[in-house]
DNA sequence: CGTTCATCCTGAGAGC
DNA sequence: TGCTCTCAGGATGAAC
């Protein structure tokens, strides 16, 4: 669920109450919290305890805390969110939410940080630092301006791209991939391994700004057209960010538990059946990649072509 | 290579 | 009240 602005919400939240202290125990509770460790949940609480944490940092959806075993090098704690995850700041003594998978207590004593993930999509991981692929010669830079990354990246989210928030963000590059792509614009825009922190709430945000129909292919858009693209998923997450991120529920919450006021600011995602915002149409929502899109119909037209928009008469889209 | 599909889970809400 | 069905801010790997 947390996309970009969620994430981002939450990394400040840890930057502001973690970093800095030393881990006392870590606990792990479970495999599948720490699937992605493939040393498994012991090695992962056991090579955690005794650790400073000394930065967090982040890159699209993807979390990591940078941690210092006493005489060891830095390493990358990754955490990812998944649908559901949430990082809260608790008073040790407080009795755990309800799924409670992981938690970090501090030396000091002070408040833990813990892993709460009702539906265990997301998870832990204890990875190497490794240089940013995306952005080479960072390390030239001078000391006006702090890299970005100063530890390196996680090693396992070299894989992801740079997200528009960042310096390394190439919008151009972008672009002239994106131009080449021959699949449904939508499709290129949660595409992590193109441009990465997008969802499924800021693509249909970004698209409805931009006036353009997610199924629109984009080898059809010209150049300028998918750079106000890109510029829109850039601002409308901006501006999400401002407002604390979006929360439906209390599902998406910062570390003190506090919910994002920016649902209020939605102007696509979730809005069947109420007026376009600039042309009073009702919006209407399709399936798309087996989840919802939602968009005006006036000012998104659909591609003409290929006919999948309405489903044929008879035909069972459902599964099962 | 690109795309579709199923899968990993729990819980909320709708409809009956 | 309780059952069944659908849906949910994501990522991944198998199969076509």
């Amino acid at each position: 669920m947390p996309e970009l602005p969620e994430v981002e919400v939450v990394r400040r939240g840890v930057a502001a109450h973690v970093v800095g202290r030393t881990i006392g125990r870590a606990t792990v509770s479970g495999a599948r919290v720490a699937r992605r460790h493939e040393a498994g949940p012991e090695d992962l609480a056991r090579r955690l305890a005794g650790s400073a944490v000394l930065h967090a940092d982040r890159r699209g959806k993807y979390l990591w805390l940078v941690v210092q075993p006493a005489g060891g090098v830095p390493e990358a704690l990754v955490v990812h969110l998944g649908m559901s995850g949430q990082l809260l700041v608790s008073p040790p003594e407080a009795q755990p939410a309800r799924h409670t998978h992981a938690t970090l207590d501090f030396d000091d004593g002070g408040p833990s940080l813990r892993f709460v993930d009702q539906r265990t999509f997301g998870g832990w991981s204890l990875r190497p630092l490794v240089p940013d692929p995306h952005d080479p010669g960072r390390t030239a830079e001078g000391p006006e301006r702090p890299p970005r990354h100063p530890y390196g990246i996680a090693a396992s989210v070299s894989h992801i791209a740079p997200d528009p928030l960042e310096p390394a963000f190439d919008r151009a590059a972008v672009v002239r991939s994106l131009k080449r792509r021959r699949s449904a614009v939508k499709r290129a825009l949660l595409d992590q391994g193109l441009v990465s922190g997008i969802g499924n709430i800021y693509a249909d945000e970004a698209l409805w700004r931009a006036g353009v129909h997610g199924r629109r292919e984009c080898t059809a858009l010209s150049k300028p057209a998918l750079a106000r693209l890109l510029e829109h998923a850039e601002t409308v997450m901006a501006e999400a960010l401002e407002l604390g991120g979006t929360s439906f529920d209390a599902l998406y919450v910062n570390v003190n538990g506090a919910s994002g006021y920016f649902d209020r600011s939605l102007n696509a995602y979730g809005q069947v059946g109420r007026p376009c915002a600039r042309c009073q149409t009702p919006l209407m929502r399709e399936d798309f990649m087996n989840r919802s899109s939602f968009f005006c119909p006036h000012c998104q037209p659909r591609p003409r072509g290929p006919r999948k928009a309405s489903p044929a008469p008879g035909a069972l889209r459902r599964r099962r």
